[in-house]
DNA sequence: CATGAATGAGGGTTCATTCAT
DNA sequence: AATGAATGAACCCTCATTCAT
């Protein structure tokens, strides 16, 4: 029975925890790291400020933290988007989609990974830089296949997927900022993965 | 007597200010916006605090003409490199040289208008999407001519432009945080112009 | 649990918010608004600044808000001494008597309301005016009403009670000054209504 | 020669002097001691900051001077309005047109003595005192002589001349407020005149 | 004499963090 | 677990004052 109730207390705990975390993207999303105060986050979430350092030990960590969970997230869903598809076209296309996709069910995300204010904190600049790195990676992955498989000619691999992940990143942000971002995003990863294709030269 | 050292003393204010301002932007460049306090930068001036408000009203509104004047800076830097060739190769070539050379030059520059930290000062948000059309514009309007002269074939020269101008903003970031920059700077500027010229499809 | 150790606390900080009002208007009499510093009040509080700030917005707000209160406060008590004499001889005899004692049990009261530096701040102009106004409302009334009901002969009442209410207040502060006080005060009410009652042709 | 062009310049200097001095009394006299900086001077005035501290060793060395010699003005104006006149109601009459006329010339030297703020700094506290004592006793010495003649039966001289004191300087700050304050000028100084003799009982 | 660039103490205010309840 | 009162370092900015020119 002791069991059970801690148990139970727990589930209850990481649940609270949890909608804190989710809040927190939010704000943190809306307005960056500086300017979003810890009180932003608890009026927010409607717990009082004590609770925050309960569950988190400061604001800097949790920053941190998030980053690093929300990063995470979007390589995953990139990689597995990629790595689901058998050819360098459909990778491309599936890579596209999926980012869009959270892009647009999860802004907060891109938000908080690609509007800047990241840079600026000291104990984040290592983890920033392992994400681009990642992202960078995802991209270059199927190019350098597709160079090996002769399926596109040799080239620049590593500078290819720098330019395609800032590339990528600016079209979304770009997406982002249109009132009527659903309506064109068909196009989007259309013109997009088109774009991609030709600028490594496979036809 | 008075007026004719105060012609004098004007030349010296400017020189002073311009000093000042020079100071504040690296300053600013290596810590953000919100960061970087009023301190840092009289302190790295050689200045008491006082001074600062001598020749600036307030952080923020020095901020936003230094932002805005060192957008004027690359952008024209940029015009200038493009619109001086007169074929599609050659002009993204001296683009891309043009951007690395201030790059490699004025670091703090780029630093400045790519680094974050921007997004959430308000009086700054319009100020950011006005250079990022303005950046687009550069790489769009060869592309849209190469187009309308048959030189590539037909395509989304928007959304092209857009994946080029955070492609090489991503490029010269990473290029920058390498110690060798400048060993590795004449292969990049080929490398990034032959998948510019790839990436719309000109031979 | 929480509910009801918020209810008891409640109470603490009402308690508290009122001792550190009690101190900033002695500060505020003492130095004036802008002597006074926020500084001076807290540590005359024995709190922490950041404690100010958690129990009033800013200084000027608390300046305004204990100068209202402390306004109604003479008011209402002196519209209670006066209203509640029947005939004119007692109305003005009790009202000076009330003032007196407010400002030997409060001397704090009449020096935040009679001791200038009020007029120059702007959100304090008007209030202080409609102060003067009252003020000078409670001393007329009695007047009108006597003039009347035939007790003294037709006059300027508006003027009469201008007269008397600067009078009034300049015998308050000068029997401040005094070391001894207490020692006059019954001297004071008697010939300054004595004074009144032959001003205004009583008899 | 020597000798005259020094003169010269003394007068010239003694002229640039005054006319600082008049400007520093209208902007201490519309804003406060406090609220007037001294930039508030040297740009109304149209000199350099350094001129100022040429002329005046500070601030409130300044202010201070600015006030005796103030105070100085009105009281000299009114005691020879006051003394001047031989009899008692002549003399009343006489220094309550004056105390106005100077109101509506120069409002500023009865803003600058009146109205507050100079209570809160300490080295016109004396200076300050010693104004209202003796601009109580212009109004007491006629009351008192009046006694001594039989003209008025005995009474608290002192005390009637506080009030005077204190409750004409009411009515002119409340005639500098209305905006038709010349229209009203001739009932005022006759009612005002009205109270006093009544209020020490000539017939 | 006059100028105005330069100074820095000090003022109001914010906000991450702590801890008694 | 949760609360929120309390703290104080640190921030931005003002303004009286100085001094080299």
């Amino acid at each position: 029975m002791a069991y059970k109730s801690t148990e139970k207390t727990r589930k209850k705990k990481d649940a609270k925890r949890t909608a804190m975390m989710q809040t927190a993207v939010r704000v943190f999303a809306k307005k960056g790291y500086y300017a979003a105060t810890v009180r932003d986050i608890v009026n927010e979430a409607n717990v009082a400020i004590g609770t925050f350092y309960f569950y988190f030990p400061d604001k800097e960590t949790l920053f941190l933290h998030l980053y690093e969970e929300t990063a995470d997230f979007l390589l995953q869903s990139l990689r597995q988007a990629v790595n689901g598809r058998a050819t360098f076209p459909k990778q491309m296309q599936a890579g596209v989609q999926a980012y869009i996709n959270i892009a647009l069910f999860e802004p907060a995300v891109i938000q908080l990974l690609l509007s800047g204010s990241v840079d600026t904190i000291p104990s984040l600049a290592a983890e920033r830089e392992k994400f681009r790195d990642s992202l960078t990676a995802i991209w270059q992955r199927p190019i350098d296949e597709a160079i090996r498989l002769t399926h596109i000619p040799p080239q620049n691999g590593r500078l290819a997927a720098e330019i395609l992940a800032g590339g990528i990143d600016e079209v979304i942000l770009n997406l982002l900022k249109q009132p009527d971002a659903e309506r064109i995003e068909k196009a989007t990863v259309h013109d997009t993965t088109t774009f991609i294709l030709r600028s490594v030269a496979h036809y």
